[in-house]
DNA sequence: CTATGCCTTCGAGCGCGCTCGAACGCAAAT
DNA sequence: ATTTGCGTTCGAGCGCGCTCGAAGGCATAG
């Protein structure tokens, strides 16, 4: 498991065409499955991170990890659910700031959740936003390279892009 | 001009609806109308970006700006092609060091035309890539806000996300 | 005459998100 | 008995893309 990284697989499951549906996210990474308690390497292979980033992540208060008797980390199936939403929420652009804010507020119980709800809505503004950038920048290029005239700029009907 | 930046005016000229299409392109920042040579405020101003990334780009080897009798940088309407080039690529995620690559390419002459087109077709690849990438999640993130339980994983339909 | 304001060069510093090295512990394998 | 392999802590270092500070030049305004 874990050869791609979790985006890899989801794009996979999702395959090439149509529009991203709800139905076909359900049956991305089930959750349910996980084993009781997992080892660092375990989880960094599960999310293609590496363990010094798990380490990293627990230093930076995202994550309470157990330790065994001989001090080792053992991550039981909340932490590694919280983490899966880490990386997921690391991995479209959240900065972790703004992860160590949310996850302060889940931890501060449920009379934040309307604030938790308000950093979820602004990431998806966020996210919005940078697709209708990323897309127009694809448009450009894809404009450039069928129109490629060498140049950074000059004379085509598109300078520059 | 440019109290908004590129991609924001870019976004605008766009409207909010439909699909993106080469026409509305068109329209956008036409390089037609630049004036013959510029200070390093101005093409500031225009690129929204500071004078201090101005001359890094230069230090860079990304651009070639002449000076004046004063030493001030004048820059032309081919080094402003070339910047606003440059920076709708770095806003689109291309990094320095690909930029300087392709600049070295375009600078090397015209036979090196096949090479840029694979640079450009690379990015073009890795743009559609992250596109698909931030669209997932945003699906996800809008899933979350939608059945919002308060934790990062447990018992929803899709616990984490 | 002196401020102000924008420019110059040079090199250093910063914020982010890791990434790594050192020094060590424990346990199973040879 | 030692090697191998995986884990630990701590703090430092790195790659990226800027961003800034210092020290100074020149020109216009008051």
């Amino acid at each position: 498991m874990a050869t791609d990284d979790l985006m890899t697989r989801a794009l996979e499951a999702l395959g090439d065409d149509g529009p991203v549906s709800v139905e076909a996210i359900h049956d991305l990474a089930d959750l349910a499955d996980l084993p009781e308690t997992m080892t660092i390497a375990e989880v960094a292979d599960l999310l293609d991170i590496s363990p010094h980033t798990l380490r990293y992540y627990e230093r930076a208060g995202l994550v309470e990890v157990a330790r065994d008797g001989h001090g080792h980390r053992v991550y039981d199936a909340g932490a590694v659910r919280r983490l899966v939403f880490l990386t997921r929420m690391r991995l479209s652009g959240m900065p972790m700031r703004d992860l160590q804010h949310y996850i302060a507020l889940v931890d501060a119980g449920g009379h934040t959740v309307p604030e938790r709800l308000d950093v979820l809505v602004e990431h998806r503004d966020t996210l919005r936003r940078r697709i209708r950038e990323l897309t127009l920048s694809l448009t450009a290029v894809e404009y450039k390279i069928a129109t490629y005239g060498g140049s950074t700029g000059a004379d085509e009907p598109l300078p520059g892009l």
